[in-house]
DNA sequence: TCCTTGTATTGACACTGTGTCAGTATATAC
DNA sequence: GTATATACTGACACAGTGTCAATACAAGGA
């Protein structure tokens, strides 16, 4: 359930006792945990200072010795998840080999992280529509994916394997595309079932950018270990 | 730039005098205008009661009289939306003849509606982030597509025209791809051109459902009078 | 053990926005 | 011109935010 949080870099903390952790950033973690176990359960909208902090052992005033407000609690979060995703990414936007089953295989981990992580790929997505700070740094997460799919475009078309076409307009809606279908299918419970999921984002990607011909026939059991 | 606003469907007034506009229906309409003017240069999350009966002459409670909420104002903005929408969509959802065609009928009419709307659409869209009871009704008119697009897509898998696939999973998907495309694109200034996105929507949908050949190859001049 | 010092936490406060309601103003019918 | 239905308003209670001075608490050193 929770990820392994990061030691805090705020606070002017000067861990004398290098060996213990801070109870600073224990602090910080119980706030980063509640909130990650909160949005399992409701919606961002739902979130405050006050019912968050409820959850920790702390009084609410203490949630701003370590965030200045619920956004940039989420930034440090998104931070997480961008570590996540970038991970498993890599095959398709970077790697070489066959594309369409680099794409395959990159797809099969983006579903899998997101199945994981749906209420809270959710709630980053809420919370970007109301924090113009926060909404840049959720742009940005998704613009680099964007610039990466660009260019393996740009260089499949060069070999002849995709279409001659912008790749630009494409690129960004097969993204946004992703980003929101996961967040309707996997966005609260009850989630959709993943594998039918994956095999209808690869499907649309694989015959834009490939050719039907290259659908996969059989659903790849990845997913059903 | 305005719509034209049906006349109140609230507040139990009896319009004795049948020929002239009862003033609580043009105070209503002035709020309407007001939200409108709002979205186009400022983001949902920014918009208070306060801050938008200040370009209504009445004063902030009068807003009572009318909504209950923000959000129970968005809803009646959505119904215009969807009646808008609801007209231009009509050709490849239900209509007969050449499918592709009709598909880039379609679509050239959303894409129209869209930029033209564009910062409104995202005004609802973020709107359903914040409102559990809006985020309802906003899923209901995006599922009313669902719905009709499946049912086209399992009519042409009887043609042989569409391969054989789960219709769900994909035209749910390719709904929410033009949604959040339109979106990022026309939601806010400066929007993007709309040619572009166009072809990249056309693209996207052609490629899946009727395969790649089929994708024009010349840019349609529909958008460019 | 007690004291010191830096760190962590807290309660109280001022502020912004919400939704309600009794009371006032205004338009319209007679 | 007055009565009456309709439209509007100011004041209030409430909920949430972010700040700050005051307080509690660890950990190290004598």
């Amino acid at each position: 359930m929770s990820f392994s949080i990061p030691p805090s870099p705020r606070l002017r903390a000067k861990p004398k006792n290098a060996g213990k952790i801070a109870k600073s950033d224990r602090t910080r973690a119980d706030i980063l945990d509640a909130a990650l176990k909160f949005m399992w359960s409701r919606q961002f909208h739902e979130m405050t200072v006050n019912n968050l902090m409820a959850s920790t052992g702390v009084g609410r005033s203490t949630f701003y010795q370590y965030f200045s407000d619920l956004h940039s609690m989420m930034e440090a979060l998104l931070h997480i998840l961008e570590d996540e995703i970038s991970a498993v990414v890599q095959p398709w936007y970077v790697g070489i080999g066959d594309p369409v089953a680099l794409l395959n295989e990159t797809m099969t981990g983006l579903i899998r992280i997101c199945y994981q992580r749906g209420p809270f790929l959710r709630a980053i997505s809420d919370a970007a529509t109301t924090d113009t700070r926060f909404a840049k740094d959720w742009g940005q997460f998704l613009c680099g994916f964007d610039d990466m799919g660009i260019t393996r475009i740009a260089a499949d078309q060069e070999q002849g394997l995709i279409p001659a076409f912008d790749p630009g307009p494409v690129c960004i809606s097969l993204n946004r595309l992703n980003v929101s279908t996961m967040i309707e299918a996997f966005g609260q419970r009850p989630r959709s079932k993943p594998e039918p999921v994956r095999q209808a984002l690869s499907r649309v990607w694989v015959s834009t950018l490939y050719g039907a011909e290259w659908v996969e026939q059989e659903s790849s059991d990845l997913l059903r270990r």
